[in-house]
DNA sequence: CTGGGGATGGGGCCC
DNA sequence: GGGGCCCCATCCCCA
């Protein structure tokens, strides 16, 4: 015989013991505010406690204390309130820190429902856009405010809404992420009194084109740059969440204090001035960047999400944009630059020769070829041909390969290829470059 | 330590 | 909407 309200009872009392700091055998200390907890508690709730807590279990007479700088207290709060409850209070202004603490604490369930929160933001922006593209005159009152919350009926039936703010007392979505119906609705015309000025947000966006949103994360495998190497070693596991964090606080903090909400994105931010269709713009959720076009936000988006789509089949490396993997295949791999790369002169096919070193190629004139004195190398072509030679051409073949896998190939084609080699390099080969790059056009 | 240059990545915008 | 080009900022390496 169970009874079920036995696990929901136990986790209450925890939480009140914990509240009243009652067994309370572990604090953590964030950024200067001390949390207290059970280990027990911590240790069956995260991989990165249950690591810390294994290494200090021989000396479980002694207090153990955890410091973190990678997070905020009220982050952890959230944190913390979901592993004493089962409640996650996510909202559109904290879900990407909590989604980084929770990758630091290693906590999948949480991240898996803050990615579902982020996914449903992206989707209801789209709906949201169409519903704009779709609104007549008469939705729109005189000061260009929507009169209708279409929002309340299309989301009430089961969508998310990730415009609230949700906590425990307003309906939670619980960790199974099957609650999201339950989140609330910001009308639009309160929305409408959130957003920025059209000069703050000019600045905003100023400000957002100065963020530096390099992705580490698991795409960086250029093995041959010492930066990268150092930006995967540093970033551990948190790296891209944290600086999508760092983003929006700083979108924030440019923008006032809700200078965006999600589901806003793609948004029309426009929605002010409906006699000025052709003014509207799209705006980014995540951060305050406005574009004009969809295709630029979707592709601003990228910047965000970390996704990289467009592997380099000579060496691995992935970008965000087909545009920057064509200009560094053309500039590292095929020394599509008439300059010699010592003396900086300017070279043609028969002044200087094309030299390759791995997978990368430059050119050198024939007098520096001479003082450096790398003989000429007979070039495996078949071997190239394997190395250059695509797999189906699928940008998004290896995209969802394990860090792991991705590393494997790296070396693999790296290893292949540690030669240096001189070859002649026909500018004019368009057809090997089809062949070798069916991803660069 | 510093300046120059290369590589990378983001935005605007044209086709 | 995608591709591609241009411009610019930033990071990093190297002399």
């Amino acid at each position: 015989m169970e009874i079920s309200s036995h696990q929901s009872h136990l986790l209450e009392q925890l939480n009140e013991q914990r509240r009243q700091d009652v067994f309370c055998d572990c604090s953590i200390l964030v950024e200067g505010k001390v949390f207290k907890a059970h280990r027990n508690v911590l240790f069956a709730s995260s991989g990165y406690f249950k690591m810390l807590l294994s290494q200090n279990s021989k000396e479980t007479s002694q207090p153990t204390t955890a410091t973190f700088q990678a997070f905020s207290p009220d982050t952890f709060t959230v944190i913390l309130d979901f592993v004493y409850s089962g409640k996650l209070s996510l909202t559109g202004q904290n879900v990407i820190e909590v989604m980084s603490a929770a990758s630091f604490l290693q906590m999948t369930d949480v991240i898996g429902v803050c990615k579902t929160f982020i996914k449903s933001s992206l989707d209801i922006s789209e709906k949201e856009k169409d519903r704009y593209f779709s609104l007549s005159d008469k939705d729109v009152n005189s000061n260009g405010i929507e009169r209708s919350p279409f929002y309340s009926s299309s989301w009430q039936e089961g969508s998310s809404s990730p415009h609230s703010h949700l906590s425990p007392d307003q309906g939670t979505g619980g960790i199974s992420g099957k609650s999201w119906n339950k989140y609330n609705y910001h009308p639009a015309s309160q929305r409408n009194t959130q957003q920025p000025s059209a000069k703050h947000e000019k600045d905003s966006i100023k400000k957002a084109k100065r963020l530096r949103l390099s992705q580490p994360s698991e795409v960086t495998h250029f093995k041959s740059s010492k930066r990268e190497a150092r930006t995967s070693n540093s970033s551990s596991h948190i790296s891209q969440s944290e600086e999508q964090a760092q983003a929006q606080t700083d979108a924030e903090m440019d923008s006032g204090p809700v200078g965006y909400q999600y589901g806003q994105g793609s948004d029309v931010t426009s929605r002010s001035f409906p006699d000025d269709l052709p003014r509207m713009q799209f705006k980014c959720p995540y951060c305050t960047h406005v574009v004009k076009r969809k295709a630029d936000l979707k592709r601003h988006l990228r910047c965000h999400t970390g996704e990289r789509p467009y592997p380099c089949q000579a060496c691995g490396k992935r970008f965000s944009r087909l545009d920057h993997l064509s200009s560094h295949f053309r500039t590292i791999h095929q020394a599509c630059k008439l300059i010699c790369r010592k003396c900086k002169r300017h070279v043609t096919d028969l002044t200087g020769q094309v030299v390759q070193e791995g997978t990368r190629r430059y050119r050198l004139c024939n007098e520096c070829l001479a003082e450096v004195g790398i003989d000429s190398l007979p070039i495996d072509l078949e071997a190239e041909q394997h190395l250059m030679s695509p797999s189906d051409g699928d940008k998004d073949s290896r995209w969802h390969l394990s860090e792991d896998e991705n590393r494997s190939y790296v070396e693999i084609v790296e290893d292949g290829s540690a030669d240096l080699v001189i070859q002649q390099v026909d500018d004019s080969e368009e057809e090997e470059e089809k062949e070798i790059k069916p991803n660069i056009r």
